[in-house]
DNA sequence: TAAATATGCTACCTTGATGTAGCATTTAAC
DNA sequence: GTTAAATGCTACATCAAGGTAGCATATTTA
């Protein structure tokens, strides 16, 4: 029960750079001080580059900075592209709709749990890791 | 961000099983009943039964039964046998402990939301699947 | 006792996520 | 212009989850 790895890497690197925006940031540094993956972290950064979070500058002194301003992201839209936008509250069972006429009580307690989770990655801005404490 | 495969079908068994505790179910029936595919389901069977939910009983007319009655197994007894007890809110972002130090409000909204999922496995008894409309 | 129908076990196959390697392309510094 | 340092691309390698196959073992029924 938790994000893939590659959700966890996007979060982490985008999360990072929300902290140091405005600066242009090398795969090589964001690896090390990140600890992804070298060209694993590339991939994705050309990944999330096409997605629209980042713009990439390429050549000698190059690297990825923001293409949208941190408070105009939400987590949603990064898990969204992912692993893909499926907001539906899923039968927890597998089925499509409940396969068991007498059980979905279960179905609205999974709902309500689900639910909290999207409100939550709906309503959170990159710019709202800066903010705190 | 789902339970893996595996989970989705042991509550799947066991939550229809707990429709018709107390009968014989073989791995046959169960596989067409819940579209499983028969020997995964199978060999999940069996590892429930190791697991202690279940009983089995081998030769002509054999099958499965519940071990312990349904309202003493809790969801989170399952996801914990299917996918290990690891109910410790991870960072979001991958980290044993925060790497951002000032991120952490992200790790607090995290909690939250990990936090109503834990609980309701915990809550949640196989039998709590019956009592319904 | 023999046949039918169960589970138990173990080895293998498939697939998707993750990770690696290498070369092409672009740009700045010298 | 040449070199260094960056991204872009694509093919391949690895690993764990999910799924399949076949035979051994147990038990009931006839």
């Amino acid at each position: 029960m938790n994000f893939s790895k590659t959700t966890e890497y996007a979060l982490r690197i985008l999360g990072y750079m929300s902290l140091h925006a405005n600066e242009l940031h090398s795969a090589d540094a964001l690896s090390e001080k990140l600890s992804v993956p070298k060209k694993y972290l590339q991939r994705l950064l050309t990944d999330l580059s096409k997605a629209g979070f980042l713009k990439s500058t390429r050549g000698r002194n190059g690297g990825f900075s923001f293409d949208r301003s941190p408070d105009q992201i939400f987590l949603s839209q990064i898990v969204a592209a992912t692993e893909g936008a499926d907001w539906e509250p899923k039968c927890i069972f597998g089925f499509g709709t409940c396969a068991f006429d007498n059980a979905c009580a279960m179905h609205d307690i999974w709902c309500d749990t689900h639910n909290t989770l999207v409100t939550m990655l709906h309503n959170t801005r990159l710019s709202d890791l800066k903010k705190t404490k």
